[in-house]
DNA sequence: CCATCGTTTCAACATTATTTGAAATAGTGT
DNA sequence: ACACTATTTCAAATAATGTTGAAACGATGG
């Protein structure tokens, strides 16, 4: 049995109506073709990895009110200094925040890919 | 330094800009009003987290184009058999996927919610 | 009833992510 | 220079997730 039967769906006993519906769309070969490519999806579940604690949504969705300082953060979530650093520094490695500098604080602000998601979570939370 | 105090944001020393928007939208405690329940944030990062792989990405495309039987899935993605069931687990407890018997066979596919994640991921694929 | 096929379950293990507390950095005002 | 504040970094400890191979399960056909 070659790789290539396999890819053909030749060697593959399946229920009648996938086979069918399979074959229409081109086989297992067919069926590959239409898949996204390996680099995008490991961009995509690394975007998913970092939206995956209630910590750093919460923190997106303070972000999404205004852009504020680590300690304002920190009190609302009431966690350690470097606790928060952490979560924000999986926000900011994953291009969902960016924090700037103003004389002793880091002010924090969503970029656009965050707040795009920050809209997205709070409209799922909503239904 | 009460609690009162914090959430007033009373003993806080802030950026004045932050200190400025801050009190314009209630304090601390106006933004913490605007913020997600603690339930909703939990039940959104368990989504993300079943989403944060690019195996479970894999088969959610897959499972887009047409239904399939856990066999064509394993061809394509070229895992164990155990492998492919603990990921689908994750997706089928996640709510994103069902899997019904035919015969021999389980036969899985997208649930309503599943879909709608497909898409949006095919979306962001394209850009 | 037995053998087989497609799939799941289990427990041991490996890997990765998160938490913790202490120490480091960098800016500000004295 | 000094002390102070806000924040980050680091390494060690802990927890959560993913992987592996063997065994189990349920449906099917002889």
């Amino acid at each position: 049995m070659t790789e290539d039967e396999i890819y053909r769906g030749a060697s593959l006993s399946l229920p009648p109506d996938v086979e069918e519906s399979l074959c229409q769309c081109g086989g297992i070969a067919g069926l590959v073709e239409q898949l996204p490519e390996e680099g995008i999806l490991e961009r995509e579940s690394a975007l998913f990895r970092a939206l995956a604690d209630p910590f750093r949504l919460k923190i997106l969705a303070m972000l999404a009110v205004q852009p504020l300082c680590v300690c304002v953060i920190k009190v609302v979530l009431g966690i350690a200094d470097s606790k928060l650093s952490y979560h924000l520094s999986v926000l900011k490695t994953a291009g969902l925040i960016v924090g700037e500098a103003q004389g002793n604080w880091i002010i924090y602000r969503l970029t656009g890919e965050g707040s795009a998601w920050a809209q997205q979570i709070a409209g799922n939370a909503r239904s």
